[in-house]
RNA sequence: GCGCCUGUAGCUCAACGGAUAGAGCAACGGACUUCUAAUCCGUGGGUUGGAGGUUCGAGUCCUCCCAGGCGUGCCA
């Protein structure tokens, strides 16, 4: 990989220039090595000498100028292994930046790695295996899941991706929250509107689900059992339609995700969690570890002793268990099924959640093992004006709705291109008006185009295997249009691991727009398919690199990479 | 009151502490007898909410202020 190999020829110049007395001790230098925005700063370029200076008080351009000599005969010809040098310049720019050119050999070289490693092309091995659990969209399935949970749902999922694309075994967990309150009101109001469609009389709950799936669920539940349940005894009637109420819902909200490509690997019940008895055994052990005592009757726990600004009730005064102490047993089942790492994507409203938790895990003796990602709300809006969203009222636009209207690859790819730290405006009316200009298709444009243009090869006759062309047949790309769609792609390999350890899925999709750019570009300035026939293998072969790489990139956000548009 | 997030072009948003702050949309002007014009090229557009500070260098870090969002439950 050209950035290691950078870095690595970087790190020995520091070495022998500080050996030879030339510059200061190098000694945990933290360098950056990027591709520079202007073109006339080379190809990539380090700021090395300049935070070395800094460090030291010395003159930057002088430590450049050292360091320059040394890079330029280690990386200018061959050596370390390498059968062709990496470098074809290297020089001393603005208050001390090291810039470097690359040798266009070297790109070409490293070009026939990109198709070598196909799909593997920009997956990394730096979690080992580590088994990672991501839990994400977790839904009280009292009702369809609105659109905010397609950010989750989008974001959960292309994280996931990105972190096994850097090596983490990521097992998906979706937390039913099918136990409490909501779910005895949900099947209040199910039981009314059935009785009601039945033809009795009765009253809605106060503080009931008016939303008109309710009476769908109903209607269904009714056409199923023939109303045999009408007249049945009241407490019987309600748990047995909340029951066949929440499979139904429960079944909505799973073919809503496979709708949008999510896959679970595993849903949680927090239902079942009660059931087996495991929230109050872990409340009895954290008393018999003074984690947690009685205090006006109910059961609290210490976490202030944790980073917590109070402690919080595990048992409510009339002995029920809280949401939290769940939680607690939910979070160490996690931890028993072998997960070292624990991730929680959900929404800036669980905000004052997050402390209690960590410090609940950390008083178990496990602490720094919960990270909790946290992304600011979704607004809907519809031709600029915002679209009002009331579970109460029922009044809002379903995930389902919206995903309908605009599409999944839309839906994911708007979700995506934001970073989960800020709300997002998600305008129905722009995301499918303005379909023709999205970013999603002007990505989705390129793959086509490039799968249009083998398709007319084929056509031609032109033999287009998987075999890597030469050296002298790639010597015929050096169009600058060529170089820039080369370099451009050799960025995908950092990008990945950068986004997956900044957890910022939205870099990659910017990322994308840019190759797709450098792509059109390409593709507008020359032509691939001509009568010379070693510059059209030579040209198919960077047209085919660029492919492969849309394909990782879209496939880890979970968009699909049409073949013609 | 306190905590977290946000404030960048008319709009939606980018930018590991780095060089002249960038894309898309919208506006205007150009480019298809040639592999998909869902593309490309060009033009205009900015006191990065405000004020200080840290340093070789700040949209980015620190302090204060202004504005918006979300928290701050014996709800989930």
């Amino acid at each position: 990989m050209i950035v290691k190999e950078l870095r690595e020829l970087i790190e020995r110049a520091l070495e022998d220039a500080a050996e030879a007395g030339e510059i200061p001790a190098p000694e945990g230098v933290d360098f950056v090595l990027e591709r520079p925005r202007h073109k006339a700063h080379g190809d990539w370029a380090s700021n090395v000498a300049m935070v070395l200076a800094s460090r030291a008080g010395r003159n930057p351009r002088e430590i450049a100028t050292a360091l320059v000599r040394r890079l330029e005969e280690s990386g200018c010809s061959v050596g370390d292994g390498r059968e062709y040098p990496l470098l074809s310049a290297v020089e001393v720019a603005g208050p001390g930046f090291i810039n470097f050119t690359l040798d266009r050999d070297r790109v070409l070289r490293e070009l026939t790695r990109v198709a070598s490693e196909g799909a593997s092309y920009g997956r990394w091995d730096l979690g080992g295996g580590l088994r990672v659990l991501v839990e994400f969209v977790s839904a009280n399935p009292v009702g369809p899941l609105h659109v905010g949970h397609g950010r989750w749902a989008a974001l959960g999922d292309a994280l996931c991706n990105l972190l096994e694309a850097v090596g983490y075994d990521v097992d998906r967990e979706f937390y039913l929250n099918d136990h409490g309150t909501q779910m005895e009101v949900f099947a209040a109001s199910v039981e009314a509107r059935y009785l009601e469609l039945a033809g009795k009389e009765v009253e809605f709950p106060a503080e009931g689900y008016h939303g008109s799936y309710v009476r769908d669920i109903a209607r269904a539940l009714l056409e199923e059992d023939g109303g045999r349940l009408v007249d049945a005894p009241p407490g019987e009637r309600r748990a047995e339609l909340g029951e066949r109420a929440y499979r139904l819902m429960l079944r909505r909200i799973r073919e809503s995700l496979d709708s949008f490509g999510v896959r679970f690997d595993n849903w949680f019940s927090e239902r079942e969690l009660h059931r087996s008895g495991a929230v109050l055994e872990e409340v009895r052990k954290l008393q018999e570890e003074g984690l947690a005592y009685e205090k006006d009757g109910a059961i609290w726990m210490a976490t202030s002793r944790f980073g917590d600004d109070k402690d919080r009730v595990l048992l409510r005064r009339n002995g029920a268990p809280t949401y939290f102490a769940a939680d607690i047993a939910y979070h160490l089942n996690k931890l028993a099924r072998g997960y070292r790492h624990l991730i929680n994507i959900g929404g800036a409203d669980h905000h004052g959640y997050v402390r209690r938790m960590q410090a609940a895990l950390e008083a178990k003796g496990h602490p720094g093992v919960l990270e909790v990602i946290l992304g600011q709300l979704v607004n809907l809006k519809r031709g600029g004006e915002p679209v009002r969203m009331s579970k109460r009222t029922g009044e809002m636009v379903t995930f389902d709705e919206l995903v309908e209207e605009v599409g999944k690859d839309v839906a994911r790819y708007i979700f995506l291109t934001r970073s989960q730290d800020t709300a997002l405006d998600f305008d129905i009316q722009l995301a499918v008006q303005e379909s023709m200009e999205n970013p999603v298709y002007y990505v989705q444009y390129a793959h086509a185009r490039i799968c249009s243009i083998l398709r007319y090869g084929l056509g031609k006759g032109v033999e287009m295997g998987e075999e890597i062309p030469d050296l002298a047949t790639l010597r015929r790309l050096g169009e600058e249009e060529e170089m820039d769609l080369a370099l451009k792609i050799f960025e995908f390999e950092e990008l990945i691991r950068d986004a997956a350890l900044d957890r910022a899925p939205h870099r990659l999709t910017r990322y994308l727009e840019e190759l797709a750019a450098a792509f059109h570009l390409f593709y507008n300035r020359h032509r691939v398919i001509s009568d010379d026939a070693e510059l059209t293998a030579a040209r198919l072969f960077l047209v085919r690199c660029t492919l492969q790489v849309l394909r990782n990139g879209l496939s880890i956000l979970g968009v699909s990479a049409p073949e013609s548009m």
